[in-house]
DNA sequence: CTGAAAGCGCTAACAT
DNA sequence: ATGTTAGCGCTTTCAG
């Protein structure tokens, strides 16, 4: 805390040199060719007084028009990816003092098509950054390999593809999301024999990664502290309000004695809506995800627990890794950004959203 | 989506409005006297052209020296005002590049009268604006009445002043902080007739008000759900390790079936090391804050619940509200900023510091 | 009350 | 390979 000195500029590290701010600037970003003798000299004086660039100056003087596109599925209101629209428009907004422009992409998540539709239009739209939620992997692969061979760094949501080159990803550790669920599901029950597993049925499409990521998690629970428990996997449909009535209608009349439920999907408000329906209760109905008919069926007590995190955030960090990168050079301080396991309970609840 | 306009500047604005960009500059910040006539011309056009001001621009011109000053207790490594002390540099960092800078008075938080020397300190040393912890609530009142006639922007951290003047505070809603505490410590087990709340005896201090409403909380929930049980208050000392090992001692020699243990402070730790002492298990504890030592021992699976906030993060955003408003004369979006309550297992509380 | 102009620290195009 | 310079959009004197 000895050192109160005005901050250095280049200027002073030109000064102390015996260079030009010119060539600075080339060693700082190494933007062209420079002797590797000045290069040494300008590093030394650079740590020596403890030179840092000043961003907003940075910013300012910035020429480069920068694109950045998103490619995510389009969605109703009050969907999952409605949550990642809203932290993309965050930065987008942020994104414009800064030259940053950002286009979005929709794909049907459920057709393969359109997601590699939405791939190829990023693509030859030639922007300078992309941000996915990569869906379907080996589509989303040949895409990001694609880029890896532009240097155009990808940003993954949600979802990550193992073994490509990214610059960020941001999603939740989708297997301990799935162990944290058998717990806060079962956990200090040894003896419970049977629990209901009700996830989306994605018909066609190889089954849903994060899906059965979640999956092996609440596996793995059970095989470590409920080994005797049962797993009824049953599947909803996305669409079809009706079907999705019988299907628990029917569901429970064979099982009635199943007591504890949950979906690794964000859609556990299908069930609690089919518990207000029935007049159902007496059973534990676990979830995921922040989506406000979730949230109200939390605050309702018709589910007892929801696993979430801020996927707002996490979009809104995955656009910054981006433009970070592009507009300031800067490489996220992290590969892969974990979010945090977020238990919701009716009481917490009201305070989960406040915060930005 | 329409506009691709490239962002309006000043000179757009003044030119539309037929002025010199000083004239617009001066409206837009209220600085000096501009005839009425102007100020509306100019007001009129720059909603129309839609023209936002360049932070980056803005921030790199600016010439004012801004000196925050910051109170706050000391504390060894590990304790609950570390995590302050972290947002804090975070923030200070930050400062560095927009001419802010950060000086901190420390007090010890058990004594008054250390604490009211750090209030003076502050006032004599002119700070642009203050960032303060107020532990004693009337001493507080004083030096924030001070700052008002002064003008000059108070923050709080942790603990808010009721019926002051301040600019934003950043702390946890400590009311329902406690009646959660109370429904994960005993929700759903209505037969249960005791629990043990120990405390940080603070001496001479007036009770710490943090802890009272949180009581209070913790009170009520039980008011509503479990009107038969009774809560033994107990007090821990701050330093004092052995006498703490004879308090908890004693209180279940005597108590040997309370079962539900809790602590309002941040030390839950305190609590545990006895557990580890003294071999005891099957009694469910739970703590409040994310200190090292706490986490520990919800890992290790001595306390069952954690119930915590990101205080590092709140301080960090209480000093960019004062930045922000020093700097960008901008206005925080909310006065009051409540944090969420993060319940952490020890399934998921390898996940909580991740992100930033 | 209003205008003109000199920077803030950096970028990028243009010289050398 | 290196130096020079015209901005970026705003703030803040200094004149008038």
């Amino acid at each position: 805390m000895l050192k109160e000195k005005p901050k250095a500029t280049m200027e002073d590290v030109a000064a102390a040199a015996g260079v030009s701010i010119g060539t600075v600037d080339r060693v700082v970003h190494d933007r062209a060719e420079v002797s590797e003798k000045t290069r040494k000299k300008v590093l030394t004086v650079i740590d020596e007084i403890g030179y840092k660039p000043n961003i907003y100056a940075s910013i300012l003087s910035q020429k480069r028009q920068n694109t950045i596109i998103v490619i995510i599925p389009y969605f109703q209101k009050g969907e999952f990816w409605e949550l990642v629209q809203t932290g993309v428009d965050r930065a987008t907004e942020e994104g414009k003092g800064m030259n940053v422009m950002v286009k979005t992409f929709y794909y049907n998540q459920f057709e393969h098509a359109s997601f590699r539709a939405a791939c190829r239009n990023a693509i030859d739209a030639e922007p300078n950054g992309i941000l996915i939620a990569p869906i379907y992997q080996e589509a989303a692969r040949e895409l990001v390999d694609r880029c890896a061979t532009l240097s155009i760094p990808v940003a993954y949501i949600d979802t990550c593809i193992d073994q490509s080159e990214y610059l960020a990803y941001f999603g939740p550790p989708l297997f301990e999301s799935g162990y944290l669920a058998a717990d806060l599901l079962l956990g200090g029950n040894g003896h419970i024999r049977e629990v209901a597993c009700f996830n989306i049925d994605r018909g066609e499409v190889p089954a849903n990664n994060s899906i059965s990521l979640r999956h092996k998690g609440f596996e793995a629970y059970l095989q470590e502290h409920n080994p005797e428990c049962k797993i009824y996997d049953c599947w909803m449909s996305p669409f079809d309000f009706m079907s999705n009535i019988n299907l628990f209608d029917s569901f429970f009349e064979e099982h009635p004695a199943v007591n504890h439920i949950l979906t690794l999907s964000s859609r556990v408000h299908l069930i609690s809506d089919w518990m207000d329906i029935r007049g159902v209760s007496g059973k534990k109905l676990l979830g995921f995800d922040m989506m406000s008919r979730n949230i109200d069926a939390l605050r309702r007590g018709r589910v007892s627990t929801l696993i979430a995190n801020r996927t707002d955030l996490e979009a809104y960090r995955a656009m910054r890794a981006l433009i970070d990168f592009l507009v300031l050079r800067r490489s996220p301080a992290k590969k892969d950004n974990y979010s945090s396991l977020d238990i919701l309970s009716r009481y917490s609840v009201d305070f989960y959203l406040l915060d930005d």
